[in-house]
DNA sequence: AAAATAAGTGACCCTTCGTTCACTTATTAT
DNA sequence: ATAATAAGTGAACGAAGGGTCACTTATTTT
């Protein structure tokens, strides 16, 4: 009947920690919302703190897969419009898939009480889209699409504001077609502020 | 000995729920902090959450005062060095000053909890920025420093990532060297790519 | 100086929390 | 089929949480 209760137990606790943060959650909650009664949840982690690590666990060999391998990497678009294109896909899965935005919001709330959560915020938030977009941009340049320029610094000036209004849409989902409309609108800035005329 | 003890408490709260959250903060220790015991809160708050409530009502106050009104605008700058030196106190001022930090912290952990949290941490972490540059970059087109372009987009453009790093450096104090380095350098290279030249 | 009010104390209350344990019910291995 | 193991139950425990209250000590007010 339940082999898997193991990860169930760890979707419903990314669920709670994501809503309530981990000193916000108990585990009573968070059995029944498994429909099982508090103490069976002891027979899969031995404590709270336990199946706290083991989410965080999953949550960096989940990063790992699908953004840490550069096989992942979109290919160098060709043209501007391509390039659009592909932020705003990944802009919208990253937007809307649910385990994607709860994993951003339990880091949101535990970066300052564990290190590991705090480690994998700064890769999430930052650098890792930085290093994602450094390889596309200077591809971009090599193909003459945009002016020769530091690839670094192009892919931290372009991604920090994608990520700025990827966390508004965290904090007030209600905004975020608005704040869609507005990737939209400062990826086609960027990319003509930087294109070879 | 202590009409001010109401603001004490304000400011022990303050440093208690940034660090630990407000789930996470016990009356106890609150208490403790202050050389008070426990119950002697409850002569100047009612409860925990009236203590959460001033908080926020004080911190929301104090971003009107700082950061709400026009007048505390600063001067749009003369030149591209001039720019970059008044982003540079402005970091360096929002990154060390202790209150503030503390806040942002505050802001971050009960956004999901709180809707006025919520609404001051968009101001603090995106929309205030936005607004206090876009002023500036208006100016700085008048002046002709900058390339004519839409002076909200280029605030926001510049902005967003510099509240990254204010970020990282709220998540990561031991890289804020680094950080506010990169402030520096984007700064530069900003202003370079929308200088008239 | 006396009365009234505010600030601070310590013991206590109730609730909730994480966790344990003896037990029953499924499932798997032999 | 039977033994062994895993999964799930429900009552109970101690610790820690927020909050109350009768009381003492300071500080104001008059």
């Amino acid at each position: 009947m339940a082999k898997d209760t193991k990860e169930r137990i760890l979707a419903a606790a990314l669920e709670m920690f994501s809503q309530k943060g981990y000193e916000g959650t108990n585990i009573r909650e968070l059995s029944a919302s498994l429909g099982l009664v508090k103490s069976g949840i002891y027979k899969h982690y031995e404590s709270k703190e336990a199946i706290w690590n083991a989410l965080l666990d999953m949550m960096i060999a989940y990063y790992g897969e699908r953004f840490g391998s550069p096989e992942h990497l979109p290919p160098v678009p060709d043209s501007s419009e391509e390039f659009v294109a592909m932020t705003m896909r990944m802009a919208n899965l990253t937007i809307h898939d649910e385990q994607i935005v709860k994993t951003r919001k339990v880091l949101t709330l535990e970066q300052f009480r564990d290190d590991r959560a705090r480690e994998l915020a700064t890769k999430h938030f930052l650098t890792g889209l930085t290093e994602m977009f450094t390889p596309i941009f200077a591809g971009m340049m090599d193909k003459g699409l945009i002016r020769r320029d530091d690839p670094a610094m192009l892919a931290f000036a372009y991604t920090a504001p994608i990520s700025a209004l990827i966390h508004l849409c965290d904090r007030e989902p209600e905004k975020t077609e608005d704040a869609i409309r507005k990737i939209d609108a400062f990826s086609r800035h960027f990319i003509a502020a930087y294109e070879v005329r």
